[in-house]
DNA sequence: GACAAAAAATGACCGTGGTCAATTACAAAA
DNA sequence: TTTTGTAATTGACCACGGTCATTTTTTGTC
């Protein structure tokens, strides 16, 4: 399998054409984002926009991936939280992030578990580096504060079905009056500590 | 507000759409679903098909919740689990049918909670039935086999975050391996049971 | 039955994502 | 420098979802 390097050229059309997509998002939002204002911008042809990028929901799936990216660093050099109950809070800009437009929800569901393979995909590596980070946090306030009766892997997934579970509901018309930090916070009381045995 | 039922002619034009694109489904899959070949089949003009559904995805979501309606009601009447290991296993059926398929998978995911007040939405309302059905399980085995220090129905939600997690997951390259119904288990073990104390 | 008003249906038209055969720019070999 | 193979780019073109002014059908009233 031959892979030649790209050339110079090619880098620099790729990166004004992420320049241009990110300048039309800043300001318009990415809703208004349209491949043809992108290459407008950029000024190249349609056709090399496709030969940069698969499709529209690519480059997206790069801005918003980058854009995590950064989240999750300044997330990840705060202090730990000390709590079950300061995991909500310290996860607050990331919800916020994801939960800002259906449009960006939808591309990060799409794109979360798309290609664990591809390290290409920004958000799918992004999610798997959460869940480096959220597995951390748990494994320091074990066993007191924490279960840890389940693998913390397993808790640290779970932690993101519910930060999925808690944005998808902000979309839902019955739940807006609360805000995605609050509705987030019971899953993971429940979740983190399961205080008394059943059986 | 003064709102007129539809003439007969009006509802046998739904139904003729509605068959339509059924058919194309079951005989292509949702991937092949097209707006021209649905008014095509049902002979009407491609206008009529938007004065009956406000895109291509409500319609998509009806055929998807009407199915889901079936799927959940074979589920309800099933004997329920006696055990949390038989949970995923009373699902499965609904797993494998909101997993068949990415195009089904999004079409869910974006009305599962898009308009809980709308009753027009199958998929949303389906949602909000699973919920209580999932909550008449736990309240069954609780005390001694499910966890009681929870609400019943945050219990319930839960369940279907990890649902969803399960079934995105299915999408993922690295984890295609293992089928949903495993991949379910472990979460709905922890969720449920919570064996021992961490305080 | 004739007429008016509302409901339903029509199809030409548009916007935008995506394709691909043809063209141009580049880099290494002669 | 010229040649030549390949990488990069181009833009006319297509597919398909969605719109809306216009036309046809139905219904209620006299």
């Amino acid at each position: 399998m031959e892979t030649r390097s790209p050339q110079k050229r090619r880098l620099a059309t790729h990166q004004r054409l992420v320049d241009a997509a990110q300048d039309i998002v800043t300001e318009s939002g990415f809703a208004a984002l349209r491949v043809e204002d992108v290459v407008a911008r950029a000024k190249v042809a349609k056709g090399t926009f496709f030969s940069h990028f698969e499709d529209k929901d690519r480059l997206m799936a790069l801005l918003i991936g980058r854009e995590m990216d950064q989240i999750l660093a300044q997330i990840a050099q705060a202090p730990p939280p000390d709590r079950v109950d300061d995991f909500a809070p310290a996860i607050a800009p990331l919800l916020a992030y994801m939960g800002q437009n259906r449009v960006v929800f939808d591309i990060v569901i799409r794109f979360s578990g798309a290609a664990a393979i591809e390290t290409t995909e920004l958000i799918s590596v992004n999610f798997m580096e959460q869940v480096v980070l959220f597995a951390q946090w748990v494994e320091r306030l074990q066993p007191n504060t924490i279960r840890d009766d389940v693998d913390t892997t397993l808790l640290a997934e779970g932690i993101q079905a519910f930060i999925i579970q808690a944005i998808a509901l902000e979309f839902c018309a019955l739940h807006n009056s609360v805000n995605v930090e609050d509705r987030l916070a019971p899953y993971l009381r429940a979740w983190l500590t399961a205080p008394r045995s059943a059986q």
